[in-house]
RNA sequence: GGAGGAGUGGCAGAGCGGUUGAAUGCACCUGUCUUGAAAACAGACGUACCGAGAGGUACCGGGGGUUCGAAUCCCUCCUCCUCCGCCA
């Protein structure tokens, strides 16, 4: 959620933002009109309640000095204060929630850098490949037959039990799962991400807080009975272990890591982007997040893409770094970048991380703010994949497949205890 | 799931219908004193909204109600504690 001050302060900033994301301004000068009817309404209601406070006071003093007829004019003039009062307090809370909706609609101003665009083809290549994309000899394996042939996963086994897209890991294959979650976190911790292992369903609230609600409705499991949501990342429940809150500097920068499955509907795909691991409704992923000064918001990003790129490159994953374009990012997010492995056998690049700074957009929807002595100011959140695996898993099976089985990159080798798997 | 008890400021803890945004203690912050610290003393010390400011309004788990007036009474939901039941 935008900050009010910024859509009135910044006008011209904020329209050719929104362009970028092919959005207009209407929303904006709706959200302004209602602002100023909010304020009119409230200055009324305070005047009047002010008046009906004092007189009730001195109802009071009435009272206790036995001036019963005093006291019951004092009462009528209350009384005609309240009737004039509850139409206008009627009105002020539908003009809060038309406001509140008004800016849940506006999505968040892109960076600068960030370049205007429809779609994925419109995204910048932020940087390319750092080496020749590996060519596989003639008879290579898309994973989904690998991962049949080694009884590595099972996808018509996911359908018995749940449904498509819900993979069932199996053998050497759930051992490797367990490798990559363990591995990623390990590298994590070291960088100084505090784990957490936080619920796998959220409330409301905390989907709302970073935004899964209410752009991404539908996308969502939602457990109705007790209503709650399965989480889509674990950025959710995680960032919003910070709601609320008001963190003081000297605190600063958090740096949190936590393991999750992640579920997601994915509701209406099709195709070849579908196939075997390519999307599925549960996977697991390990996510950085962090909360940071707005000065140091940046140099955090950079930070975090470096941390990402070691990943890939430690698993000698061929991978390149896409900036998406503003029609590309999600709706909360200033900018994103978003890491794309190669998979070998599909000559297909695969997302497998996507990092954004957020500004203050998820913090002022959070009211997450820190301090400096008196003075406060919303926070800067950020956060990155590090990493999903089912697609990573999908191009270690591919890329490493060999004569005598699938190579496990060496880094991994002390998590599964196996060096191939054959 | 059933029965009972409880939710007040950073923490502890009063208040149980009328200048109570809230006593008191502790913690924190600022001064004085001290070479420095501690102690002592003095002061400041919740959040949000409106307002140029003075100041005003709202908030005592959430929501609703009674009343001229609610932290205080009523309803409802949530959370925690104790006991029982069920259970990985």
């Amino acid at each position: 959620m935008l900050e009010m001050s910024r859509l009135r302060n910044d006008r011209a900033g904020v329209e050719a933002g929104l362009a970028k994301r092919n959005v207009g301004m209407t929303d904006v000068d709706l959200a302004i009109v209602l602002d100023d009817k909010r304020k009119a309404e409230q200055q009324e209601m305070d005047a009047i309640q002010s008046e009906a406070n004092a007189l009730s006071r001195q109802i009071g003093d009435k009272m206790k000095s036995g001036d019963r007829e005093g006291a019951d004019q004092l009462k009528t003039q209350v009384g005609e204060l309240k009737a004039k009062l509850t139409p206008l307090q009627e009105a002020h809370a539908q003009t809060r929630l038309e406001l509140e909706n008004t800016l849940l609609r506006i999505p968040n101003i892109p960076h600068e850098s960030v370049p205007a665009g429809r779609d994925a083809a419109d995204n910048e290549v932020y940087q390319e490949a750092p080496k020749a994309l590996p060519v596989l000899p003639e008879g290579a394996k898309p994973h989904w037959e690998l991962g049949k042939k080694y009884q590595l996963f099972d996808l018509e086994l996911g359908v018995k039990l749940t449904g498509s897209g819900f993979p069932v890991y199996r053998g050497k294959g759930a051992k490797l799962q367990r490798a990559l979650i363990a591995y990623f976190l390990d590298r994590a911790t070291a960088e100084g991400y505090e784990e957490f292992l936080p619920p796998h369903l959220v409330n409301a609230d905390s989907a709302r807080g970073t935004g899964a609600l209410p752009d991404k409705e539908g996308q969502m499991y939602h457990a109705t009975a007790d209503d709650l949501y399965l989480i889509p990342t674990a950025e959710v429940p995680i960032t919003n272990i910070y709601r609320g809150d008001i963190v003081d500097e000297s605190e600063l920068p958090v740096k949190m890591c936590g393991y999750t499955p992640c579920f997601r509907r994915e509701a209406g795909s099709y195709g070849k982007e579908v196939r075997g691991l390519n999307r599925v409704h549960q996977f697991d992923k390990v996510e950085i997040v962090r909360i940071e000064r707005p000065e140091d918001s940046y140099a955090a990003l950079q930070d975090m893409l470096g941390h990402v790129s070691g990943l890939l490159e430690a698993l000698d994953l061929p991978y390149r770094i896409l900036k998406l374009c503003g029609g590309d990012q999600t709706f909360t997010s200033t900018i994103t970048y978003d890491f794309e492995v190669w998979s070998a056998a599909q000559k297909l690049w695969l997302e497998v991380s996507s990092v954004s700074n957020f500004e203050t957009f998820q913090a002022n929807r959070l009211n997450l703010r820190i301090k400096k002595g008196k003075e406060k100011r919303l926070a800067h959140t950020l956060n990155g994949s590090a990493l999903a695996l089912a697609r990573i898993v999908a191009s270690i099976l591919e890329n490493n497949q060999g004569l005598n089985g699938i190579a496990i990159p060496e880094v991994l080798q002390p998590y599964t205890g196996f060096a191939v798997i054959k």
